[in-house]
DNA sequence: GTGCGTCACTTGAACGCTCAACCACGGCCT
DNA sequence: AGGCCGTGGTTGAGCGTTCAAGTGACGCAC
């Protein structure tokens, strides 16, 4: 058992910061979410990523792996959106195994309403303290960081 | 009420990337520290700010501005860890309404025993991933966007 | 075609976090 | 001295997340 390498003074800043942003940054978009329309973070990601698909309707674990959760966690939030009217399970056609979530009309309508307010908070919570090039620095950095969790994240995908 | 600015592709990518990361890293961060000693991630760095402040302990306001969280937070883990026997609460001298949390010696000891495999996964699952160039980009821009969401963050203080 | 391992998902219980309410003290102001 | 507001902290209820266990369905081996 050797010593440890511990962090240098950069190291450290980065990682301070990154733990930082990590505990501010939700809440703070938590926050806008919830008083704009009684939504988490998380629920707005899992109904983001149903309008993107194609027919607006994912495999649980497909969309699972688009919001980086577990099949537990998802499942649960499905339900409770489920029951908002927002979401639809329904049976994979091909195969019994797999549940299909899709956005159901109500669903994309509060989508649609929240959007630009969640955009604005992105925006001002976050890129616009960075420049363009900053950034690009982010997105580069941070997909490396991404594909070293998980080397086959969907983020990382090509096309 | 004006069409608001969508994100750009940079954008897109770096909002992406931090999200996943925000989900993940904690998660396997968190994963690694309750194997190795049933501690959450938040709970190590409970006591890890405290290991490193003069005298080992800290007013309970300033432990919660060192891990960004709430006070609300902070007080459930700190009664948490004092049943454990690894931090104690004492009053104040001076001022009778404030908190001191002391790292205790068992705390101390475990801080200790887990130190090393801690920072091994920060490295493994973070830093390795990047170079140094990459690591001092990400604490200039990390502090950046800290200094976005809380303008007197202590990770900022000069000194 | 029967068995067996794997896959996709769900569920319930335990745990952790958030939010709002609350309390006590300190620092004012008059 | 009394009244007041702000500060520092705690608590309990409600909700969300995690973890472990369980349920079918698929597919491969033989």
């Amino acid at each position: 058992m050797t010593e440890p390498r511990w962090l240098n003074a950069d190291e450290r800043r980065a990682w301070l910061a990154l733990l930082s942003i990590n505990t501010m940054l939700p809440a703070a978009l938590d926050n806008q979410l919830h008083t704009a329309g009684k939504v988490s973070l998380f629920d707005y990601n899992v109904m983001a990523m149903l309008s993107e698909a194609e027919g607006r309707f994912l495999p649980m674990s497909e969309l699972a792996a688009r919001t980086s959760s577990s099949l537990s966690r998802l499942s649960h939030v499905v339900t409770k959106l489920e029951k908002r009217g927002w979401l639809e399970r329904r049976p994979h056609p091909g195969d019994a195994r797999v549940t299909t979530a899709h956005l159901a009309d109500a669903g994309m309508a509060t989508l649609v309403a929240l959007a630009p307010g969640h955009v604005e908070a992105v925006r001002a919570k976050f890129l616009d303290a960075l420049t363009e090039r900053d950034v690009a620095d982010l997105a580069r950095i941070g997909e490396k960081i991404v594909a070293r969790l998980d080397d086959d994240h969907w983020i990382l995908r090509e096309n």
